[in-house]
DNA sequence: ACTTTACCTCAACTTAAGGTGAGGTTTTAA
DNA sequence: TTAAAACCTCACCTTAAGTTGAGGTAAAGT
């Protein structure tokens, strides 16, 4: 029983096999090896072996990049993970948490900026003093929801001095 | 007024002046005349000189930017303007629907991908048998909506092998 | 008139996220 | 046992979207 649960979590899989069953290149893991976000071991031969959870890992990273996260801002968030041990259920739930809640700002700037988009440049107004396209302020009025702030989630929203009217 | 008219027209912004309302550096426009998403004309001393139209035009592509939209792409959408004339609301309001098609194509893709952390990297579920995480085809089977494509909007959609069961 | 800004071109540098290929070693399969 | 396939490192290449700097010219303010 416990050999066994060791032998589970040996390292067993080359990097050729994550490659395949990752559907990621062999180089792709070099390099996510190098920036720290996965893990292997050497065989005898200095060749890579890695922990089959390494998969999870990578798929992480895939979601990650779909979402437009930086695999900087992915290290983080696996750094965040028990190093010690293998992750577990809850550890992984908890990391999904918070990447909902970064796919939820991300969806809603989307938002914003269609309404942006849908009443500015769409009104076809040729004026800059009225239309809101030209204020890089980023700052947008709409109808429904008083201001609206159109800048990325993170990004400092410092204030900047409107275009002047019409020259 | 047709002389009013005309002086309208006529290219009178510098490019510092640009740079400027637009709240974009000098290189920026150096750059994005080169890739052929602005036009300047030249006076007696060689300097750039724009016609007041070129801040839509700025405003446009940031607002692309804004979307995850490249630079390319955005040239694409420019490029349907007339360049015979300088565009009218019907040409702006034209262009903004397209882009708010290819939010709205972005915003659904968001919350395929919201719904995709959510029942899956949430699950916590470690079995690679039956967690779709570690189904790269991607191809998401969710409760409400049946079989749902993660796929970024415009990419082709080739089916891919599944990854091996547990080992 | 003169000095400070602003502008010009061109080449090289930057970051992210890898891909490519050379030159050499290890594993695996017949 | 030997050939093919997989692996190793290291250095250089790629794309996007610019930025920086050098060396020189034009325009604007005093």
């Amino acid at each position: 029983m416990k050999t066994e649960k060791l032998l589970r979590d040996e390292p067993n899989l080359s990097v050729g096999k994550v490659a395949t069953r990752a559907d990621v290149a062999v180089s792709a893991l070099h390099f996510y090896e190098n920036k720290g976000l996965i893990r292997s071991w050497r065989n005898n031969g200095n060749q890579r072996r890695y922990k089959k959870d390494v998969l999870r890992r990578i798929a992480i990273i895939k979601a990650g990049q779909k979402m437009g996260i930086t695999l900087g801002e992915i290290k983080d968030t696996l750094d965040t993970l028990p190093d010690s041990r293998t992750p577990t259920k809850e550890d992984w739930a908890k990391l999904s948490t918070a990447w909902q809640m970064k796919l939820d700002e991300k969806i809603a700037y989307m938002q914003r900026l269609r309404s942006y988009v849908d009443g500015c440049i769409g009104c076809g107004c040729l004026s800059m003093k009225s239309c809101p396209i030209y204020n890089p302020g980023d700052i947008v009025a709409t109808q429904a929801n008083g201001a609206v702030w159109l800048d990325e989630p993170d990004k400092a929203n410092k204030a900047k001095s409107c275009y002047d009217n019409e020259n």
